[in-house]
DNA sequence: TATCGTATTGAACGTCAGTTCAGCCGTGGG
DNA sequence: CCCACGGCTGAACTGACGTTCAATACGATA
């Protein structure tokens, strides 16, 4: 790798676009092999593998911070497709990918920026009079927004297959291009015919909560 | 655990329970703990690690197909939830969430068969008159589930988090809780209060595919 | 030039996990 | 009674991986 660049930042970008493409877990030494360094040196800049790992999420939360303002067309996934058209973002958004599939904070945590993100988007299509208003905004952008990176992470291969990166952009665009038809179709048309299951369902329940955090459940990700 | 089950079977079973609690790559000692065997006696019945993870995708296929008939009420994750609500089918739940996160060949097929379950449902629903009939039932009934199993995905702890399975059904109950609102909303009320965006859509698109496979990307898993 | 600190390496270490293997033990048949 | 055999164990082997460490190369500084 050239070597014009300092040695720790060419470690981050292999580790990221290593971990993109093997997964969390991939070795050490693999990365420091990419980077055209050695494993020891690895240690000497970031301290551990855990730390390396903190690193790549630093960068990751920055570059999607800088990146908030995209849109979130088609239900929510469309910012990552749209970064990962960029090629130089490919690694990131496939190492994103990987840490929503592994689950745990990061994971909570992007989400929970994405949905931020999401929320503004689709309230500014609420005032634009395209998108219906809601009886539970908060509630409602985050199942949107839940529901559609969930769907990506399940078309991601095997933790343990390789994740083609020159093929990302295509890959992601080919995927959201196969739910844009039945997806518009869905928020068109109603679902259901008969509005009376969501009235019983409204009489039963108590007014949505008003304070931050909605309807969703315990915060407490150590015992689900 | 108890003797007077065949130690096979014993192994079998912890094997299911301690990968939906400590994830998949649980140490086969762990599952050999479990069971009260030692790790050699998993080899001797198994063959090896592999052959004993792939027994417990046989069993879980098994159970779910045995499960077909089931609800998939409210978008189609429920019939796990429903599933998770008879206790002694927790770890299978567990394991298959498990699955679904790790991603692979077994997700695939699992997801498959939700689909096709779904699309049997939902088919109903349909004929009863409460549910709109879809210009591309196949791709809809994919995009629903792909969703639905995603999101809940999505909510699983960390890789290396433990899952609590005692607790596993009230913590899947509570969150299909909390999405029941917003998805009924969402699924009563058309989302976009404008269909020029489907319509002009579907201008530029060909009829939707009418083989088997509907409108999914390419299947090759190998290179996504 | 001498020196010091930083970057970097390659070998070594400890651990963990899957697998192998030699043997133990209880049971059923000769 | 003896023995063979299948279930079963525990120790040992092997490979992978994170981390440590002593040694080296290099550049700035006095």
């Amino acid at each position: 790798m050239d070597p014009r660049v300092p040695a720790d930042e060419r470690i981050l970008q292999a580790a990221l676009a290593r971990i993109a493409v093997d997964g969390l877990g991939a070795p050490l030494r693999t990365v420091a092999q990419d980077a055209g360094v050695s494993a020891g040196l690895i240690i000497h800049h970031f301290g551990s593998r855990e730390k390396l790992l903190d690193a790549c999420d630093q960068r990751v939360l920055e570059v999607t911070q800088q990146q908030k303002h995209s849109a979130l067309t088609g239900g929510g996934g469309a910012m990552l497709a749209q970064l990962a058209a960029a090629e130089e973002y490919a690694p990131v958004v496939g190492y994103v990918l990987r840490r929503l599939q592994a689950g745990g904070p990061l994971a909570q945590r992007l989400i929970e920026d994405f949905v931020a993100g999401a929320a503004d988007y689709i309230e500014e299509g609420v005032r634009a009079g395209v998108i219906s208003p809601s009886r539970d905004p908060e509630a409602r952008v985050r199942v949107l927004v839940h529901m559609a990176l969930g769907s990506l992470v399940l078309q991601l291969p095997g933790q343990h297959s390789p994740l083609d990166l020159a093929d990302l952009p295509r890959w992601m665009r080919e995927y959201t291009d196969s739910l844009v038809a039945p997806l518009l179709e869905l928020y068109t048309t109603p679902l259901l015919t008969d509005s009376s299951l969501l009235e019983t369902y409204l009489a039963t329940q108590p007014e949505p909560a008003a304070g931050p955090g909605g309807s969703a459940p315990s915060t407490d990700r150590s015992t689900p």
